[in-house]
DNA sequence: AGACTTTCTCCTGTGGCAGGACAAAGCCCA
DNA sequence: TGGGCTTTGTCCTGCCACAGGAGAAAGTCT
């Protein structure tokens, strides 16, 4: 067992690992520097976190006109899991303490099946990335699940696409079997977590972060933290209201921006379109699978089908309405678009961008880029490892 | 000139002012419970305060038990000066330190006629407030106005209904002329604060303050404080669509939710009515007005006019349909509906409420309380004299 | 009158903290 | 190769933040 049980014994020193966390290996006089600290304070927060463990000091960096400096870095052998339950698959994956992913894996699954069969699959995937590598064991484990959370206690509250996940106590079980810390958010803000950590967002304050999977959320980033709401289910928007007394939807209600768009309603549309004769391309891929899935429909749209191309524009401009809305009540200073329909790239793009700067404010999309997420499927494991580092880095 | 110039030194005394602020006359005992800080060192701080003579020490209170402690207040010779700015009105208010209003007048007014007419007149408003207490000047003044504002320097940004003021450097100016530092906010987010300051969100962290008068808009709550956007335009809900297609607005685009509802369709709309026939009673009123305001809808509405009821169900569900969506992005604990015409009263508030309670998330509004402010014209000008108190009593 | 409570002040020891002095270790240039 | 300059890191000193205890002051209650 060389797991680490340290903790910053104060905000000095949680500001301190975030640094190195966040700007790789640092000297003290560097350190010094960012944190508006004198030296001599900072060198005795070091030498603590050095006693720890939590931090090593290795090998000298160049110089730069004097002296050369010793590295201060975080310990190599930190080790957090960062997991993304969706709706039909997993991703788990290992980062070292900067948060760069070292192992990743991804395999099908359903959440449907319920918690208990879903973590032994997840564990087992731990185990083998675990094996992998050099870890004996993780520091922290960060999880995301396809609903709201109740973040403090970590535990699923009312998930529509989750039954049996419904108040089961993921963060004590997981902590259990790993034994380690975990946290658990809902996936979408893991994935906006992700993309400030070390995708297009890093340098955005206040953003929004859509994620189009089998649904859609928005991740919501306020001042850098993300914004939970006052229940947790804050950037739930596959609900929301795209077309009065339209399309009937699972949740209950007409309308809804995910009776429209998302994986599932995009696969059902291709689907219509190939019973409606409209797309030879489709149906041919429907002949081969038994059934169509999104990713069916940003293949026909390469290959230059026009059913399918047709069906993204849609899609785009009903959740570019939504966004638009959202976008003239937040005034976000970036807009990232992500999950599993990104591979519908540009044609989608367009759709929204389209229709967010032509129903928004002006004062708010006057300097708003919209863009894709750049992290795909690494964005999700990435935040996850960024909450749990968040919480350890933070003063005990 | 016995206007306070000292400022807090340090966190501690920044937090004890807002502490005697908020919670009126406390023993030093009391303070230091509330701050967690010993005894010891509180009573440091309280007496470099006393020194500044922003706090006093009066009078003993009750014993609980054992000795009499002393009073520990703000001086009672601190004076803000609250200004709220509407489009057709203006608010001017002076404030005590725990920011209770001492005066207050309104008046009529025109915005577009310009920030240098306009100042003329709140300047002479503020003279006469002065001239009625025993102030001698402003400690502070906070100021809002009728479109997004450019916050840190306290400057005007393309305000749609406000031609101008684009630019003008309302803090700077108006600083000048009273000599005392001033803040400068958009006026639905100085009627949030004053909600929370004094009215139905005391306790509220993360909630809505939606303000329908001429326009609407809506202050955005997070954490207990104003989220402003990345241009100063968070809240601006009036241009958000609520029907595609639908009627020209002012703005440029169809069917914005300013089109259909908010002090200037309301009058429109009425005053249609009477053309068709609909409302005697409307057309009595414009008969005797010559032209109709919304305060004339609510007088026919509570008189049981048919069509003045219609009008405010309408216009109710249609910011309901809006304010749906926006809960089930936000998340909010609480939802406020104020402005002028917060006098139409309970059949305004259960239109909205049927409308988000239908559309919304279960979860989002399982215990989501939609109520109307409690404050009215004050809501404003002590969100305003919050502001500038907010800013003061932080540390220098 | 005496016991008990609460409030407030004073004292002392610990530790956070900045800044200067200084040593260590490099660069550049003659 | 050596001297001047620069950067880095350590050590020292003095100031201030801070907690907690002792004790005085001012009450209440029996």
């Amino acid at each position: 067992m060389r797991r680490m049980t340290a903790r910053p014994a104060n905000a000095h020193q949680a500001r301190l690992l975030r640094l190195l966390r966040d700007g790789g290996p640092t000297s003290r006089a560097q350190l010094g520097d960012r944190m508006d600290l004198s030296r001599s304070r900072l060198a005795v927060e070091v030498d603590r976190l050095l006693d720890t463990g939590l931090v090593i000091a290795d090998g000298l960096a160049a110089s730069r006109g004097g002296r050369r400096s010793h590295n201060i870095r975080l310990s190599p052998a930190l080790r957090f899991l960062g997991v993304d339950i969706g709706a039909t698959s997993v991703d788990v994956a290992v980062t070292n303490a900067e948060l760069e992913v070292l192992g990743h894996l991804t395999q099908p699954m359903d959440v449907r099946e319920g918690p208990v069969a879903v973590f032994e699959q997840v564990l087992a995937m731990a185990a083998k990335l675990r094996a992998s590598g050099p870890a004996e064991g993780f520091d922290g484990a960060g999880i995301g699940v396809p609903g709201p959370v109740r973040f403090p206690e970590g535990v699923p509250v009312a998930p529509p696409i989750m039954p049996g996940w419904d108040g089961f106590p993921v963060r004590e079980a997981l902590s259990q079997e790993l034994g380690c810390p975990v946290m658990v958010d809902n996936d979408v803000n893991l994935m906006a977590m992700g993309e400030q950590q070390a995708g297009v967002a890093r340098s955005a304050k206040d953003f929004l972060c859509v994620k189009i999977g089998t649904g859609i959320g928005c991740g919501i980033v306020v001042g850098g933290e993300v914004y939970r709401g006052t229940t947790g289910s804050a950037g739930d928007i596959g609900h929301i209201q795209a077309e009065p007394d339209g399309r009937p939807c699972a949740c209950g209600n007409r309308g809804c921006l995910e009776a429209y768009f998302g994986g599932a309603a995009l696969a059902r549309d291709a689907e219509a379109a190939v019973r409606e004769g409209r797309s030879a391309e489709l149906a041919a891929r429907l002949e081969a699978a038994g059934r169509l899935a999104a990713t069916d429909v940003a293949a026909a749209a390469a290959a230059g089908d026009a059913a399918a191309l047709d069906l993204i524009r849609e899609g785009g401009t009903r959740t570019g309405q939504v966004l638009a809305s959202l976008v003239s009540f937040f005034n976000p200073g970036l807009v990232v678009i992500g999950g599993g329909v990104t591979g519908l790239g540009h044609t989608l793009l367009a759709a929204i961008r389209t229709q967010v700067y032509r129903q928004s404010l002006p004062l708010a999309t006057g300097n708003l880029p919209i863009v894709l997420g750049e992290l795909g499927p690494v964005a999700g494991v990435t935040g996850a490892a960024r909450l749990i580092s968040d919480h350890l880095f933070s003063p005990a």
